[in-house]
DNA sequence: TCATCGATGAAGTCATGACTTCACTATCAG
DNA sequence: CTGATAGTGAAGTCATGACTTCATCGATGA
């Protein structure tokens, strides 16, 4: 799958402030869906509607037993989104080096 | 203004295919704004209003010389949005601690 | 000075997406 | 079995947002 479809994911699931309170939520332990919107003052069709934005998203993994399903954070899109970060910090922190090297070629720190 | 807000311009901000495609190009280095329009086929006054939305969640600084209008990246959103992925992973890494602490199995990526 | 170029503002179109309700399935307790 | 509980699916509503076009403005260079 395409890296761009997938960090597109990422951002748009995040995007939302109800999914960024379910997110919120399960990061500090699982939780059934219902237990999720509980507090969110939403229907539980809702949150399971945002619960399969946050898994194709890989920021929360679900799994059900018996007729309830519980879900926790999942790291692997976290950790895409870091990554994303860093390579752009990285691209343009090296671009800022270069043109440092020439507009100070005099000796810099 | 609440913090809430900041986090959330920022993931609505890079939600959006088109304005990660600026985010990218400037990344490489400073673009007028028809210079962005150029290869996204899509108008000028678009871009314009992608770099509004841009520049409010401070992932982006602009400033006018004569008719041209100069983009960059500005690093103070990214860090904004660094620091919300490192407060979540340090929350539920913590959780998993105690956990571990307890059931003593497993490692993850 | 005048034509052009870069950008902006206003207003309209069109699709997407965040909800809801209602009907339904599957599980568990009595 | 019966009835409550947890969740799913389908379909509809409503707002938002990503574009467009057109008109305009200010800077610029011939």
């Amino acid at each position: 799958m395409s890296p761009r479809i997938e960090i597109d994911r990422l951002f748009q699931a995040l995007g939302d402030p109800t999914r960024r309170a379910i997110v919120d939520r399960l990061s500090l332990g699982p939780s059934s869906v219902s237990g999720l919107a509980a507090p969110l003052e939403i229907t539980v069709t809702a949150v399971a509607q945002h619960l399969q934005v946050l898994e194709a998203a890989r920021l929360v993994r679900t799994e059900k037993a018996g007729r309830v399903r519980t879900c926790r954070i999942a790291p692997e899109g976290f950790a895409r989104l870091e990554r994303w970060i860093a390579d752009h910090r990285a691209q343009w922190e090296r671009r800022l080096d270069r043109l440092g090297d020439v507009l100070a070629e005099d000796g810099d720190d």
